[in-house]
DNA sequence: AATGCGGGGGC
DNA sequence: GCCCCAGCATT
């Protein structure tokens, strides 16, 4: 019924990860602080499944730091395309950059450095320390929250500072003096595959003696659920306009915001008219606009209905401008910036329009029957 | 201390 | 359809 004494939890935790943990996941083998860094910021709000293919796509073509240094943010960009919150690639090239300036290409081994790195907070800082190199520093990830609120039955919500100050302070004690490397690994690798948001599987865990949640058969209500509030719902359009070449004009979105640095396509105020509004901005003279199926995106706080126009630009026009921020993209070869998902899907459609031979979005008419 | 930031998988 | 996931930056 009591929750383990700190001790016996880690000895728990690192027996069980001996005989049932993962341990051939892609950034296990050769902890490198550069791999487990790559790997903490990718698996931030991420799914291990889903980041495993990045990952590899990753190092393969940046191995090294220097080499993420020298690309460009575009490239890097585009292999994180698709993964989301994209300020996490951002962070992660000028990371790069300041390692090579400011610590000579050699990854920093004290805990304030590391944390002074964009993008790296303090979960991450402790994780590349301790995986990477044994330092004894504790992580608080959303899968150690998920055990430490259950195993010493913490109430309220993560997000509210108080119960992340205790968490914290759990985490600290449960963290042993040695084999911390194993442990950080063991934590997190419990509450990803034992202590399961939902259906924990309680009879093959290792602390569920004294887990609190386990013993009162509460294991639903920790940790507490986040304070919800209705899904504003916004609006846009946006212009796809193909010239005589069958290319695709998209402009570059500012450096923050949503989908901040990728390529999109142009969006038009609520209030304007689309052909006005292209001429007096993008100087590209258009045809009447199609609209075509709305499709919706689900953000975390809010909900995006976007209702494509297709467009042809007028001959004359669609030379014009090869500008910093625009670029007239062929369907047929990819582009090597960042695509936000709806972006990727109407693209597709596009694609599938000018194939066809057409001016409509027959593939997804057809899709939605 | 609260909010913005993506995309996809589980159920 | 809803919830949330190996969080951090900004205000």
């Amino acid at each position: 019924m009591n929750a383990p004494p700190e001790r016996d939890f880690a000895r728990r935790v690192l027996a069980w990860y001996r005989r049932a943990g993962r341990k051939d996941l892609p950034w296990q083998r050769a902890p490198t602080p550069y791999r487990v860094w790559i790997s903490e910021i990718m698996l931030q709000q991420t799914r291990v499944a889903t980041v495993i293919p990045y990952y590899l796509r990753f190092l393969e073509r940046f191995p090294d730091v220097r080499a993420l240094a020298a690309a460009s943010l575009d490239e890097v960009l585009h292999h994180w395309s698709g993964l989301g919150y994209y300020a996490r690639g951002r962070n992660l090239h000028r990371a790069a950059r300041i390692v090579c300036e400011r610590h000579g290409g050699g990854f920093p081994a004290d805990l304030e450095s590391v944390e002074a790195l964009p993008g790296v907070g303090r979960s991450t800082a402790g994780a590349i320390l301790a995986l990477s190199a044994g330092r004894r520093h504790p992580i608080l990830d959303g899968n150690v929250k998920r055990v430490l609120a259950r195993c010493f039955a913490v109430d309220g919500w993560p997000g509210r500072p108080a119960v992340a100050r205790r968490l914290w302070e759990l985490a600290g004690t449960c963290t042993p003096r040695r084999d911390v490397a194993a442990y950080t690994q063991a934590i997190m690798d419990l509450g990803a595959t034992l202590c399961t948001r939902t259906r924990p599987d309680c009879d093959a865990c290792p602390l569920a003696e004294g887990c609190a949640a386990c013993s009162l058969g509460r294991q639903a209500e920790f940790p507490g659920p986040r304070p919800r509030r209705a899904l504003p719902e916004r609006n846009t359009r946006m212009l796809l306009i193909r010239d005589d070449a069958d290319a695709v004009l998209l402009v570059r979105r500012p450096p923050t915001g949503i989908w901040g640095g990728l390529w999109g396509f142009p969006e038009v105020p609520g209030d304007r008219d689309a052909v006005q509004w292209c001429r007096e901005h993008l100087g590209v003279e258009i045809g009447t606009p199609q609209p075509w199926p709305a499709l919706t995106h689900t953000f975390t706080h809010f909900r995006l209905h976007i209702l494509p126009l297709y467009a042809r630009a007028r001959p004359a026009a669609a030379a014009i401008m090869e500008a910093e921020g625009a670029l007239w993209y062929n369907t047929c070869d990819p582009p090597a910036g960042g695509l936000a998902a709806p972006v990727r899907r109407l693209l597709a459609r596009l694609h599938d329009a000018i194939q066809g031979g057409g001016d409509g979005p027959h593939g997804a008419l057809r899709e939605t029957g």
